[in-house]
DNA sequence: ATAAATCTACCGACCGATAGATAGATTTCG
DNA sequence: CGAAATCTATCTATCGGTCGGTAGATTTAT
């Protein structure tokens, strides 16, 4: 599992420094894996292949490092909701693209939903720092996107907080839970096909969820 | 935030020993709120008014007092979805009932969602224990509770695993966040009056979800 | 009834391991 | 040279867990 006594490299500055962006994907993969608590910075220098004083050299604390970690996921996230928001088109028709993008995103990048979720869920010691707003804006963005969905008619009329943390929850939980639906599933659900899969289900659930019609008829009368 | 040097009873046994039950509840209260790997013995003894080493007498290590706190929890939620599944009347109606039944639990028990979520998403060392079954096959008892519905005709054909684990995402992760949704909604969700609401969403979210008709008509006709 | 024996729930003190974090030496790049 | 990147070595705090003991409660023997 391990090669136990490694000296990965010998001291002094190297010909060719561990990329930042290599150290950053570790953790990445180590915090969505344990947990803040449960992964340690010991356990992350050896996967990256180097000693744990020079990860503090890097990044100088555990909790740095994992902010940083943290807030690349939830930028791109968050860019995500803003973006499909932003563009112009139909509304059914910029939902799907939206849970097209999030599916596609999660789908690639196995250890974001598992990172993402665990934020939401940790009442830690990040509850309360500047992560939190951006949390809180993408809530708000996806919200608000939805309301505009509901103003239109588009969609049917409810409360836009409820629908958009549901949509949330549809989202993440499937790829934060792999080794639970390995079993069901046959395979990984990180498999293209099984994404592909995915992402056909999620974007007629999220169609169904906010209450308009099937695909293939863009618009409504209302009746 | 603690009384530092509290010597919370003294040695020997005690008029009135501490109930099992509160223990467990206590434990449960910290493994939602911190995780298993956050959640130290000695905060958890601390908590509940004794000290660690009579913790480790009463349960022996940290990974069974663990064990017995999930496997109230996973069993509250099976039994759930197992009795409803089994009762009798419409399928419509007995997802109405599901639905309730699950947003009463979990709003009535503020750490079963978290700690539920947690366990679902951890790859910790409890993911190929006994407890992995009792999930398995509460989703596989979701599922084909779904696929009934499917086979009856009251909610449209589609993948029933994909839609069961959408479903369980869409009720978790809103009881299991309960300091992002604090700012959004205005107050604490485990409010009775927010739990009657997220109970209407929910269940109108989760008929929305199946592709079943709005509430008030049970049959469809196919067009 | 009462005294001895046992049981139960608790404590303080401790252990080895490991956590995050720091200091200082060393080597190499620019 | 000086800054950068890495090492080894070490610190302190805390982790899960153990040990031996203590005193009130319960049971048993006489």
């Amino acid at each position: 599992m391990s090669q136990p006594p490694s000296p990965p490299r010998r001291a002094g500055r190297p010909r060719q420094p561990i990329p930042r962006e290599d150290l950053l994907a570790v953790a990445c993969s180590a915090f969505a894996e344990k947990g803040y608590a449960g992964a340690s910075m010991a356990e992350i220098a050896e996967r990256a292949g180097l000693r744990k004083a020079s990860l503090f050299h890097h990044f100088g604390s555990k909790d740095r490092l994992y902010t940083e970690v943290l807030a690349e996921t939830l930028g791109d996230m968050g860019r995500l909701v803003l973006e499909t928001r932003g563009e112009e088109g139909e509304f059914l028709e910029r939902l799907d693209r939206l849970s097209d993008r999030i599916t596609t995103y999660l789908g690639g990048n196995p250890e974001a939903a598992r990172l993402l979720i665990r934020e939401l869920v940790d009442s830690g010691p990040f509850s309360t720092w500047e992560g939190s707003d951006i949390v809180q804006s993408a809530l708000a963005a996806v919200s608000g996107f939805l309301a505009s969905g509901m103003e239109s008619g588009a969609i049917s009329r409810t409360d836009p907080l409820q629908l958009a943390w549901s949509m949330v929850g549809l989202h993440l939980l499937w790829f934060a839970s792999p080794h639970v639906l390995k079993h069901a599933v046959r395979g990984d659900i990180f498999d293209p096909v099984h994404i592909q899969n995915r992402s056909r289900a999620t974007r007629a659930q999220v169609r169904a969820l906010c209450g308009a019609q099937a695909a293939g008829h863009e618009h409504q009368e209302t009746p």
